[in-house]
RNA sequence: GCUCCGGUAGUCUAGUGGCCAAGGAUAGAAGCCUCUCGAGCUUCUGACACGGGUUCAAAUCCCGUCCGGAGCACCA
């Protein structure tokens, strides 16, 4: 039964015992998320905003994936709208980023329809901060930030919000015009400086920048901040739900609010999660960046940066990252996972497929006396699957096993996985052919492949493959027996190199 | 400090007044199986933060307390 595949299985299941099947398992796949508010089929419009200053990562991967599994389950369009306004001094727009997002959304199988970039949009925003001007509910200030906050804090508002309607309109002319100089003055909506919130008191609108943008260069002086760009294009874009982390929900009432000024309908309805943690994880995209420039990290893929780009070198399928996320749904619980139960997952979907090779990491090498004379040892590709067919690991003199087993183990009978029981030593002794309940070790004779595995915090692990190894292609997943699944993602005629995904 | 949002087993999550003596996943333990420390199978451990209400009935509703998180950036 077991040598049949899983469908194989599920068939001669349904022939014996079909009730079986019926039985929704529960632990198959991720479980349905809730219904989304006020969605109807065929007519969801989502959308996706990825600020590009770096290839999106781990943590970034919740919102995207959820923006597509609703657009996927209702019908209806998704739109990648790139947030790249001009950002700050230490999150700078990147020109590569771009890319770097559409590849981790492509590999991530998420379905786009639409590709917008906010860059492009800075006029329209300019139009629609002009009928704020003409509604008298903006002001243009040239407090510096600091007076602003405390401001902000005291509940105090400053001279320039009682300015006439002209004032205003003129220093924002002023400041469309490159008159003022970075950070010198900022379009502010009027809430309401004693609002209970004190993050809710007349918030910034637009600001001067003077920096350089990829996309647009020094064109325009002032830029829109996230949730003014957002109530414009939300709007204007027809974007029907809202699904975002609840670290922006602040981000709603301002929307909400200009929805109110401007009068439009119909409005997105606004959906949240909570903030994702992982264990022991920092992510930052920013501090990565400046990690590869120092050349401490390998590039964007180093497995220490989690990104998406990093996980798919490490031979982590889509799928599985898409069931963890997806598994926590729409809870607005603060939550903090370990990459275990990432792994869990991956694993699921990666054992059946992984072949099985002996992988020795730091070689001790070893002379076996007494052995009779043998060509090769045949271990099976995959236990689960023997018709799958076997390996072939060739015999003598010298053998390798690795350091950590050998010292363990040293002076004890083990054995050979597959091969033979011996006395452990650098002369070690043979003892018998027989399969023994004693521990197993995997190893290498001659023909060893010089193999290097690229573990999650970027330690190098080196040491000797089997040389079947040696044929197989880059992409492959295979596992290393006792030590754990990893991709192939070099092979060159004397080495290989592998990165190591989780036990 | 202010505003908002949360608190179900170690970690996630299901649960929206009776079907919950709380389900699933993951982690942990034991056993079986297996020539891997992988997979599979079986069993077990383990939770409604606390205190008050409302109700015939509360994990589910209300209030308070405690704890956690986010926002209070001219970042997104």
């Amino acid at each position: 039964m077991n040598a049949l595949s899983s469908e194989g299985q599920k068939d001669a299941l349904a022939q014996i015992a079909p009730e079986l099947l019926e039985k929704p398992k529960g632990e198959t796949g991720p479980k349905e998320l809730p219904p989304l508010p006020g969605a109807e089929d065929g007519k969801v419009v989502g959308r996706l905003a990825p600020y590009p200053s770096g290839p999106l990562h781990i943590g970034n991967a919740r919102a995207f994936v959820l923006n597509d599994a609703y657009v996927k389950r209702y019908g209806g369009k998704l739109i990648l709208a790139f947030d790249d306004t001009i950002g700050s001094e230490e999150k700078p727009v990147l020109p590569e980023a771009y890319d770097q997002v559409k590849e981790g959304l492509d590999w991530l199988g998420i379905t786009y329809h639409d590709i917008v970039y906010k860059s492009d949009r800075i006029p329209t925003h300019y139009e629609w901060a002009e009928k704020l001007l003409e509604l008298d509910a903006a002001y243009a200030c040239t407090c510096d930030a600091e007076t602003l906050r405390k401001n902000r804090e005291a509940g105090r508002a400053c001279e320039h919000r009682v300015q006439d309607a002209d004032e205003t309109i003129a220093m924002w002319k002023a400041m469309l015009d490159g008159e003022y100089e970075e950070g010198g003055a900022v379009l502010r909506l009027k809430t309401d400086m004693q609002d209970p919130n004190p993050a809710f008191r007349d918030r910034v609108l637009f600001r001067v920048s003077n920096r350089d943008h990829p996309r647009v260069g020094t064109r325009y002086h002032v830029w829109p901040m996230l949730e003014f760009s957002w109530a414009v294009d939300d709007h204007l874009l027809g974007v029907t739900h809202v699904i975002r982390g609840k670290d922006l929900v602040i981000e709603d009432q301002m929307e909400t609010r200009l929805w109110d000024l401007f009068q439009v309908q119909p409005r997105p309805a606004f959906v949240h999660f909570g903030i994702l943690r992982f264990k022991d994880l920092e992510l930052s995209k920013s501090r990565y960046r400046r990690e590869i420039a120092e050349g401490r990290l390998t590039g964007i893929d180093d497995p220490r940066t989690w990104s998406l780009q990093s996980l798919r070198r490490r031979g982590l399928r889509p799928a599985a990252l898409r069931d963890f996320v997806l598994d926590f749904g729409l809870s607005l619980n603060d939550i903090e996972v370990a990459a275990e139960t990432l792994y869990a997952e991956n694993r699921k979907l990666v054992d059946e497929h992984a072949n099985r090779y002996f992988f020795v990491p730091e070689p001790v090498t070893l002379e076996i006396h007494g052995l009779p004379p043998t060509e090769a040892a045949h271990p099976p590709l995959h236990p689960d699957f023997p018709g799958r067919g076997r390996r072939t690991v060739p015999v003598g003199p010298k053998f390798h096993v690795a350091k950590e087993d050998f010292e363990r183990f040293r002076g004890q009978e083990v054995r050979l996985k597959d091969f033979c029981n011996v006395v452990l030593d650098h002369r070690a002794t043979f003892v018998s052919l027989e399969n023994k309940d004693i521990p197993k070790v995997q190893w290498v004779s001659h023909g060893g492949v010089q193999t290097h595995v690229v573990m999650p915090t970027g330690f190098e692990s080196h040491g000797l493959a089997e040389p079947e190894v040696a044929s197989l292609k880059v992409d492959d997943v295979v596992q290393f027996e006792r030590v754990g699944f990893a991709r192939i993602d070099h092979v060159s005629h004397a080495e290989v190199r592998a990165y190591f995904a989780h036990r």
